[in-house]
DNA sequence: GTGTTTCAGGTTACCGCTAACGAACTTTGC
DNA sequence: GCAAAGTTCGTTAGCGGTAACCTGAAACAC
């Protein structure tokens, strides 16, 4: 019985292959070895221009697609980051993604999005079936993870860049700011501006880490002034400008003496903006409000609602950074830490006329 | 020589692994065959409840993560979709990949998304890589692609859905809506309420094949009715509230007679919006607006901006089921074409009192 | 002219897993 | 009691590439 009893029905251009090409589909129509195929694709060792441009013609012609799984188990490199995220439609994680992709785009790597949902368990998932690639590094937010996820990450021996928030203990990397000096930060500005009855309004925090956090430092700073906030609204689900709309209702007609607003981000915060212009109240002469997260959309609204610039694009870019390098060899060595700073934005709703 | 002289340091749940675990170290700390192992930790074929359980101990105490790279090649079966689209930051890719998410779900399918940031040669790119990795469906914004595009896919022999539109020729199947339909659709609506001076704000359109399609159909069905949009405005770059703001300015500014003006997304539609009622314009009254997309975000403002829902979430579902069943076998034969239903949704911009 | 490099390309042995087959052992039928 | 039919597990041979080594011919030195 002979091997080579298969049909291949080789194509020229047309582009209906049966079966699909390979290396050696290749290397028959060039009449050079795999081996050298393998190294034209790749650009790598000694080959003659003579056979270089044989291989490439017959290549092109052939519509051949090298198959990256064999190639990934024979060299095990596997040119993949693994992006571990809550959610996209967040208005912050594209911007981290903006930053990713500029700097991987630069190197051979390329980014792999998982989203989490804010969910330990969904994150524990997607981040055995990301390493189960075997990535060449994980980029994932926060640094609270399950005690699963840790040790896997631990025992996956690549780099892993934690970002997003700095307040806390890495597993490896990590790139992002202080939410607990954020929120003491904007207390601290808002006290000085004259505001006593402070109000905060946010996601349940249970979930979301760096909101407490911020709310952790905001009243904190407070405290240190012999403030309280004065009262909570939480919601769940998905920000939206309807939330914050209705959230500010709700607060104002609890505790009408409240004279500031801080909202856990911008797109609430531009909601209660709504509301309160509408109401016929004074901001920020009456009614003082803040966002956070340096949305771009919120320069769009009559007033420019005070927020606090999170550094996104530039912690993508970073956290890209010291995976691609450390994964070129470049950058030596682990745990690398980059605290960026949270700049405020005063905006017009953080100052009393 | 021996072949076994490698240092192996095994590590019990200390998470320090020198060397990735392979099956053959679960299947000595189990004492079965690699067979056995790989077949439990995939659920199938025959295998006693106690070598099971046995099985499962080992692998897990061991932190053994499979590598999918080496056994997608060998049963070439690679469970992820490619997802290639022109951006993230858009506010309707975000929604088209949480239906692609909720069906992939239930299936053994991932999706891995690409960005091709409206590039053609981006896209051939993207798409080229994606291919290399062998991917069980790939689904792809629009129709226009570029020749070497569409040679790879076809040559690919992987189930292709092109969503977002229907207006054109597909490779293998679509699912959207037909953005000249929708563009007429607004444009009769326009004219039934009575608006003549009709002026038209988006995205240069070179680029978003879909933006011109809408606008083709929107003049077609004005043409009808003898009527010609007034005047024009365009921009590039991304959306935002500001450009909304900015363009309706301007448009207004030259040519003051307009009383409608057809915005191609909700984004800018609210930044005019805004401009509208701080320039003390009457809405709907004096001027009517409306958008495109069916934005959640519309909700909060004081008037609810007309729009078209684009059923990204179902567009989104029904492609990756397209993919799901296609890739189980349930689903047979190519080609299939999904149109949607653009639902109009009237708000208050677009009737006049 | 002989020995040493250099260059261009081929050979071989895996990478870690799974399909396909087959063998040993147990159960069932009569 | 023995053959037929399960059940459970092991063996073998790749999947499509690449690392590492090897070979033959041409180029160079002296």
């Amino acid at each position: 019985m002979s091997g080579d009893d298969k049909v291949i029905s080789i194509n020229k251009n047309t582009g209906t292959a049966k079966r699909p090409l390979t290396l050696k589909d290749v290397s028959i129509a060039s009449g050079v070895s795999e081996m050298t195929v393998s190294r034209v694709l790749r650009n790598r060792g000694d080959v003659s221009d003579a056979t270089r441009a044989k291989v490439l013609k017959a290549a092109k012609s052939l519509g051949y697609v090298p198959n990256k799984i064999a190639g990934a188990l024979a060299s095990s490199r596997v040119n993949l980051v693994a992006v571990i995220i809550p959610s996209l439609s967040n208005m912050v994680f594209p911007d981290v993604m903006t930053g990713i992709s500029e700097v991987l785009d630069d190197s051979p790597l390329q980014p792999v999005v998982g989203v989490t949902n804010y969910s330990p368990e969904r994150e524990e998932q997607v981040l055995f079936e990301m390493l189960s690639w075997r990535p060449s590094g994980v980029i994932l937010a926060g640094l609270e993870h399950s005690d699963a996820s840790v040790a896997m990450l631990k025992s996956a021996s690549v780099p892993v860049v934690e970002i997003m928030d700095t307040d806390g203990e890495a597993i490896d990397a990590v790139v992002g700011i202080s939410h607990r000096r954020a929120g003491r930060e904007m207390a601290r500005q808002i006290v000085k501006m004259g505001y006593r009855q402070i109000g905060f309004l946010g996601t349940k925090m249970s979930m979301d880490h760096r909101a407490r956090k911020r709310f952790e430092g905001f009243t904190e700073a407070l405290a240190r002034e012999g403030i309280e906030v004065v009262d909570q609204e939480f919601y769940d689900g998905g920000s939206s400008l309807a939330k914050g709309r209705e959230m500010s209702a709700r607060i104002l007609e609890r505790s009408p003496e409240l004279d500031f607003l801080y909202y856990s981000n911008d797109m609430i915060a531009a909601g209660g903006l709504l509301h309160l212009q509408e109401s016929g109240i004074d901001v920020p002469g009456q009614i003082g409000l803040a966002g956070f997260n340096g949305s771009e959309f919120l320069e769009g609204f009559s007033l420019q609602v005070a927020t606090m610039d999170a550094a996104r694009r530039d912690i993508g870019r970073e956290a890209a950074r010291i995976i691609a390098e450390r994964s070129d060899g470049s950058l030596q060595g682990t745990g690398q830490k980059i605290e960026l700073e949270p700049r405020l934005q005063m905006g017009d709703t953080l100052r009393r006329r």
